[in-house]
DNA sequence: ATTGAAAGTTCTCTTAAAGTACTCTATTAT
DNA sequence: ATAATAGAGTACTTTAAGAGAACTTTCAAT
C-alpha cells in the first residue's frame, strides 16, 4: 500500500530512469516534486525500498533500481511470439511478458464502447472497446474523444488548423468534419483498443 | 444483509477505487453522498469490515480494499457508455463496468504479436495483440493460430469444407489457402485482440 | 593521497489531514 | 414501546508530509 508521496516518487523515479538511463539524485527528485527538504525524500524513497518497489544497488550516487514487484502479475500474459498474418512464418520464439496494465492502469481511465465505422480505417470496429485517458489537451493525430458543442460526443482523429478543428473519421468513405475551435471539447485521448471475441 | 447506506456507501467506495486507483477517505465518501458527518461514514465503513465486504489494510489513509475475489481491481475499468464513431450521438450513460480479467485470465491464454496485414478488415492490424486460447479443435468462423505442416503457423479465419481445409485471410487483396485437412493443425482460436497507443 | 563538493543518511520538530470513539437526536418499522 | 437505521457533532489519536540541521559517504579534481 503506497502513500500519494510514495506513488509521486515513484512515479518520478520511473519516469526519470527512463528518461535520462539513470536514476535522479535525492535532490533532482525534491526539484522535480517541488520539495525542499532531501531528508523527506529519502524517507520515502527508504520507505519504496523496504516495500519492495526499489532497489539500491551498493551505496552508489545514482544507485536506485526499478524493482517492480508486485505491480505487475494480473494483468501480465505470457506473449508467446509474433505470428504472421500474411505470409505463414515462425511461431513461438522466447518467453516474454506483455503487460496490460500498463495500457490499463492509471487514474482517469475509462472505456467507451465503440458505434460506428468511422474509425474503421484505424482498426477501430463498431462493438470495440477503447481505452481513453482523461485530458482536455491532445496533439495532432492523436484519436480523441470529442465534445461538440457541449452536447455531442465523437470519436476522431484530431488535426488543429489555426483556430479550427478538424475531427477526421478513419474511414474513406467518410469526410472530415471542420469546427471552430471554441465549439470542441477534448474530454480524452484512445490510449487503447480491445476487442473481445 | 447490507442496510441501505451500507449498500450506497460499498457502491460508492467500489466506484471510487475502480476510477482512482486507491480507495476514498471518509471526508470524501461523505462528500459524494451529502453526509456531513464522518462518525457516521466511519460506523458504517467499519460495520462493512465486519461484515467482510471490505477490508483495511494497516491504519493507513486510503487504506481500504474490497474485499472477496482479488481479482478484481487491476483489470476492472468504469464502462462510461458508448459513443459514436459514426455520427455523434450520446456520450456518458450510466456507470458499468468492464472485466478485462474475463478476456485475459483463464487456463491456457497466451498473446501473440501480429505481424502482416492478412487480417485488416478484421481489425487486426499489423503489431496488434491477440490473445490466442489454446485448443486442438475450432468451429468455422473463428480466428485461429493454425500449424501448417507442422512448421509454419499462421493467423487466419477457418473454414471446415470436408476432407479440406480453408485459410482465408481477412484481407480482399489476398485469397485463401486450401490444403489438405491433415496437414494442419489447429493451435489455438483468437479470443481477444488488443492496441495500445 | 588529499580534499572539498555533492550525495546520501539520520535525526528532531511541526502541521495538517485522516481515522476512531464516543454522545445525542430523529425517524421508521415491527 | 423498542430496536434498528441514519445523521450531526465533538474530542481525541494516529499518520502523512514537510522543513531543516547535523552527520557520513562517495566521487572527482588536484
Amino acid at each position: 500500500m503506497l502513500t500519494g508521496l510514495e506513488e509521486k516518487i515513484l512515479q518520478c523515479i520511473t519516469r526519470y530512469i527512463t528518461q535520462n538511463g539513470r536514476s535522479p539524485t535525492l535532490d533532482e527528485i525534491g526539484q522535480l516534486l517541488e520539495i525542499k527538504s532531501k531528508g523527506t525524500i529519502h524517507r520515502y524513497v527508504k520507505s519504496l525500498i523496504d516495500k519492495g518497489h526499489l532497489q539500491r544497488s551498493g551505496r552508489n550516487w545514482r544507485g536506485l533500481r526499478l524493482a517492480g514487484k508486485q505491480n505487475r502479475r494480473l494483468t501480465i500474459l505470457p506473449l508467446a511470439g509474433r505470428i504472421a498474418a500474411g505470409k505463414p512464418i515462425e511461431a513461438i520464439s522466447e518467453q516474454y511478458e506483455i503487460n496490460f496494465s500498463e495500457m490499463l492502469l492509471g487514474p482517469g481511465r475509462y472505456v467507451l464502447e465503440v458505434q460506428g465505422d468511422s474509425m474503421i480505417d484505424a482498426g477501430i470496429l463498431d462493438g470495440d472497446l477503447v481505452i481513453v485517458r482523461e485530458t482536455q489537451t491532445a496533439d495532432n493525430g492523436d484519436i480523441v474523444v470529442a465534445l461538440i458543442d457541449n452536447n455531442e460526443a465523437t470519436l476522431k482523429r484530431l488535426r488543429k488548423k489555426g483556430k479550427q478543428v478538424e475531427l477526421i473519421p478513419d474511414n474513406k468513405s467518410m469526410t472530415p468534419m471542420v469546427y471552430l475551435a471554441d465549439r470542441i471539447n477534448i474530454q480524452g485521448v484512445v490510449v487503447g483498443q480491445a476487442r473481445m471475441y
